[in-house]
DNA sequence: GTGGTCTAGACCACG
DNA sequence: GTGGTCTAGACCACA
């Protein structure tokens, strides 16, 4: 589990924490039934307090993501990978029509939208590639 | 001038008004030249704190969009449409880079972050057109 | 706006803060629009830390209950009445799913524990009956 | 003797053993004087920590259902039945108290509140029935 | 040693 | 002066 924040980003520290549980769910990384990092190893790990990454793992639990027993640790939830999917798709459509609505507050028509938003696709796929190559 | 913000989203009102001022340049009501709505006058008229509009402006300015002639008032500066186009894309497109950066690191494939942007793009002139018949 | 907690309580302050508010909604006396009592302020209320407070309302917003404008205040949203009514039977149906849980899991019959319920909803109304000749 | 529990449920592991410990002397399957399973053994069947097996155990004799001889193990105690029944019936009861109480607060009406908790017993003796065909 | 709640108090974004 | 985030550190329930 190689969680990795940076608190120079304006994205809150703790949510990015979620993006990170979401992505090593969605990877495969973390698999349902799996216990996911404990509270205060990971905020150690992060140099982050553990309240920040309690915040992070309850609000992923509301989500459903993860279970927590007490005294035993946070458990990734039986249909994690269900609503991990979900999660993700929902909240990227959120950004891309929070854009949509800033194109159109700005008069920009839909095609250069299109456009712009092909545009940006390109990077997709290169990190991953190198990610992959890193690892070799 | 007819800047609307509306209160309850998320965008920051300071930044709602920065884009009505940008969209207002773009569609030429605008110009060159004008005398952009004094600082009180707009923020009495938006009924919001005048700290707020003239955080709006102060930005605008940096942009280069503005200027702000000492005692006079301010201004929509000489090269404004360039600016203004510049700016626009540029923030969009920004917002579309970070979407393409979280479905890249989620794992989602360039086809499908293609079709969700589709789907995005649909209320694009919706809206518009709707505002343009309110008017009427 | 009269809130009270009792810190003797098993359930957790940020959970009666948010039953209270609720409560407040379902009752007419916080209205979709209204601001609700400031962070600090009900804090300082109910002898509470601010945090404790902010995370109540967190929960209500995530609930879609209330809306928070950062410098303005935190306000009943315009759908609330509606979240506040379905939240509370959900809240409620859950308590008694779990009381016939425990009695399937003891063995009582389902008549018995009808029964047993009905006793329990003698004690409704009672207490309104006195809220309400306390005002007078 | 055979004690199920449910990790994954919300309701305390030691309390789940209560439950269940109650469940066998109400439906006979442990007689006043019968020794109960011990600590260890029960622990390891269970897959759990002795110390919550001995936990339950301590509350259990709190209540007067089971009683401890030094050396020799935890026994049924001799008016134990009486207690079960008296026991399991004061827990529900105030768990359904506890539901009237919330309703009361919320609003709520005595016709709905009985209707909610028909809607909730009807789950009551299907799980019975599941686990009787379950061992054939 | 787990997670859950709470306090005290700092700093930031926004109005 | 609003709410939002974060840190530091205490205490509790549970295993």
């Amino acid at each position: 589990m190689h969680i990795q924040i940076d608190p120079k980003r304006s994205t809150p520290i703790y949510s990015q924490i979620m993006d990170q549980v979401r992505l090593a769910v969605a990877t495969g990384v973390l698999q349902p039934g799996d216990q996911a990092p404990r509270v205060r190893e990971l905020a150690e790990q992060l140099r982050v307090n553990p309240n920040t990454v309690a915040r992070a793992y309850r609000e992923l639990q509301a989500e459903g993501l993860l279970v927590a027993r007490q005294g035993s640790g946070t458990f990734v939830s039986d249909d994690a990978e269900a609503i991990g999917e979900r999660e993700q798709r929902r909240l990227l459509q959120e950004m891309l029509d929070e854009a949509a609505r800033t194109a159109d507050g700005l008069g920009v028509e839909r095609e250069d939208f299109q456009k712009m938003a092909t545009r940006a696709a390109r990077s997709i796929g290169r990190r991953r590639a190198r990610r992959l190559s890193d690892e070799q």
